[in-house]
RNA sequence: GGCCCCGUAGCUCAGUGGAUAGAGCAGCCGCCUUCUAAGCGGCAGGUCGCAGGUUCGAGCCCUGCCGGGGUCGCCA
């Protein structure tokens, strides 16, 4: 753990209680407020502190401005033995210089901890995270869409277990409703083709020739003894094909992405055709008061001609800030997707899961509030659901646009995608944006080598560093380039701009893992790794003009070794950094 | 009509309430007898959709508009 910012936070807010002691500010001061952050412009120092200026309400009665308060705590901060300089600036900042002593440590510690540097911040230790993500449905392969929920959620997890919480991977399986039913029908239809009939897949069933190989299945385990029977009497043996079927060819696509769950949970073992729980969860609503039988109102806007206004079972979603209320029950007497999701819900919070989080596709924006609602009921308030909504993938190849849809039967699967341009560029590529904001992924674009792709651009910086790394041993035989020999290196030595700059940025990696992870956005990585390959690559080029600054240097050992510590540590924070994003580092490229 | 997301350079997008708003592409000008030029440097490019508000301070928070997308019982 060496996050400097969080480490002088820690600082300031001692000097700030002294002063609080002193009777000098209110003893309730929250000192949560203010924050240790870089400044922008790094001509101001190391760590910018802000606290003179968020105080400034509360300390008036006993400075006459932020910057008198700021002149304090920079008396105090001096006296601080790793702080070089803490000065004033402009309407109360604090601007602290530190001392090249700390950051030889942070470049030591970045290099002994390796994969584990900046990992288990905070107070994380094993609390219990629900990372639901994918539940595509089980009736066909997955689409693009489908992979940037996978992706995302995927690198999520990895970010939150690499900060220390205990995460549970886990896919719902929407295996319950008519949607596989119509799965079953679609198979057994494939089934008869594959006993020899000929076969036309009608309008409203799945077309796609994915379900061949399950009409193959079923014909080989049960021969010609479902044919011209009613479909009450193959639709289970079809439906269970079926969904095995769709949902090895998921595990299997995912797995090309890299991609594993603990858990997968069938949606079916919840309704009647299981155990039922979602009775006992609406029954547990019940009995909070929070179900009843009422009527919704028509929806405004365009009226709906098979609009029919009657009494259905309702969810008082609206205690819990939601619009409307909202049915457990459709008009048949069944349960809505929403009761059963309830269930599920429940089971996580049975078993133990505070904090869940759920990975959606954007067109289920309008569902979040109702199932917060539902959580903050079944869990009385103990428990938290944060929704990520995952906007669409517009998927192009140089600017023209490839369809997809997931019942067309002839779209662009993940899969295809995936064999065309790698695991890594698709990785790299859906996060490499904000989560929710559409995603243009262009295939012509990221197999692309060179720095237009940001892929390519990342992973070589990575093999850029253990080049150097090879060319040291190769240049000065016998040159030890251990950690602990790096670790030992002078690394005052290190008084270069662009060496500098480099190891500042090392510092706030740190700081950028525990802010992604707190705001559940792994982007953030994505893009602090794009600025660190990128200051990699430019301090290296420098090397052309200035042979003085390579890396590698024959004359003189001692500076070569604390270089090279340098080149270990970015190398092994770009390492451990795509890791989380699951893209690999490769150790040269081809 | 209600709710949700988006609106930042010509294009694609970053930007945890802080100081002079950043990057990549496209455009223009440069750098390969080299630790991999698969790279780097520079120039140019902005009423942060509009208007109010909160704040010492707003691209960021609040309200209202405008534009784009999504969604609105009996799909999942």
């Amino acid at each position: 753990p060496m996050n400097i910012y969080a480490e002088f936070h820690v600082r300031v807010a001692a000097i700030l209680k002294r002063i609080i002691a002193s009777g000098r500010l209110p003893a309730d001061l929250d000192l949560t407020r203010f924050v240790v952050e870089p400044p922008r412009d790094p001509a101001h120092g190391d760590l910018a502190v802000n606290a003179p200026m968020v105080y400034a309400k509360e300390a008036r009665a006993s400075f006459a401005n932020p910057r008198q308060l700021a002149t304090e705590l920079a008396a105090a901060l001096a006296e601080d033995e790793d702080v070089a300089q803490a000065e004033v600036a402009g309407p109360g900042f604090l601007n602290i210089r530190l001392k090249p002593a700390v950051f030889a440590r942070i470049l030591r510690a970045a290099l002994e901890q390796g994969q584990r540097f900046g990992a288990g911040l905070g107070n994380h230790s094993g609390q219990k995270i629900n990372v639901e993500y994918v539940s595509a449905n089980p009736t066909g392969p997955m689409h693009v869409g489908h992979g940037r929920g996978a992706v995302f959620g995927d690198a999520l997890a990895n970010l939150l277990a690499y900060v220390g919480h205990d995460v549970t991977r886990e896919y719902y399986i929407n295996d319950a409703g008519a949607q596989v039913d119509v799965l079953a029908r679609s198979a057994y239809l494939r089934y008869r083709e594959a006993l020899g009939e000929e076969i036309a897949i009608p309008e409203g069933l799945y077309p796609g020739d994915y379900l061949k190989p399950v009409g193959a299945a079923l014909a080989a385990e049960y021969g010609r003894s479902l044919l011209g029977r009613p479909e009450s009497e193959w639709i289970d043996v079809a439906r269970g094909a079926a969904i095995a079927g769709m949902l090895e060819m998921i595990r299997s696509d995912l797995a090309a992405l890299g991609i594993t769950h603990e858990v997968f949970f069938s949606e079916r073992s919840l309704t009647p055709e299981g155990k039922d729980a979602v009775a006992a969860a609406i029954d547990e609503l019940r009995a909070a008061g929070l179900v009843y039988v009422g009527r919704l109102p028509a929806p405004k806007g365009q009226p709906s001609e098979d609009w029919e206004h009657r009494e259905q079972l309702l969810f008082k979603s609206t205690a819990f800030g939601d619009d409307v209320d909202r049915p457990l029950t459709k008009s048949d007497g069944t349960y809505t997707y929403f009761a059963a999701d309830i269930a599920y819900h429940k089971s996580k919070i049975d078993r133990g899961f505070a904090i869940m989080i759920d990975i959606w596709g954007a067109d289920h924006g309008g569902y979040i509030k109702r199932m917060q609602a539902a959580v903050a009921a079944l869990s009385g308030g103990r428990a938290v659901l944060d929704v990520k909504l995952c906007q669409l993938v517009k998927l192009m190849r140089a600017g023209e646009p490839a369809k997809m849809s997931k019942r067309s039967g002839d779209f662009v699967t993940l899969r295809e995608v995936v064999d065309e341009v790698g695991v890594d560029a698709v990785r790299f590529m859906m996060l490499f944006r904000k989560n929710d904001a559409v995603l243009e992924f262009d295939l012509a674009n990221v197999i692309e080598q060179s720095k237009d792709n940001p892929v390519f651009y990342v992973q070589y910086a990575h093999a850029r560093g253990k080049s150097v790394m090879r060319q040291a041993r190769a240049s000065i035989p016998g040159i030890d380039l251990s950690i602990g020999a790096l670790a030992r290196a002078d690394l005052s030595l290190l008084a270069d701009p662009g060496e500098i700059r480099l190891i500042k940025l090392i510092a706030q990696y740190p700081r950028v893992i525990e802010a992604a992870a707190a705001a559940h956005e792994p982007h953030r990585v994505a893009f602090y790794l794009h600025d660190l390959a990128s200051d990699l690559h430019s301090h290296w080029t420098r090397g052309k003009d200035q042979p003085q600054l390579r890396f590698v240097n024959e004359e003189r050992r001692d500076l070569t070794v604390a270089r090279l510590a340098l080149v270990a540590a970015v190398t092994s924070i770009l390492a451990a950094g795509l890791a989380i994003l699951g893209v690999n580092a490769p150790d040269e490229m081809h």
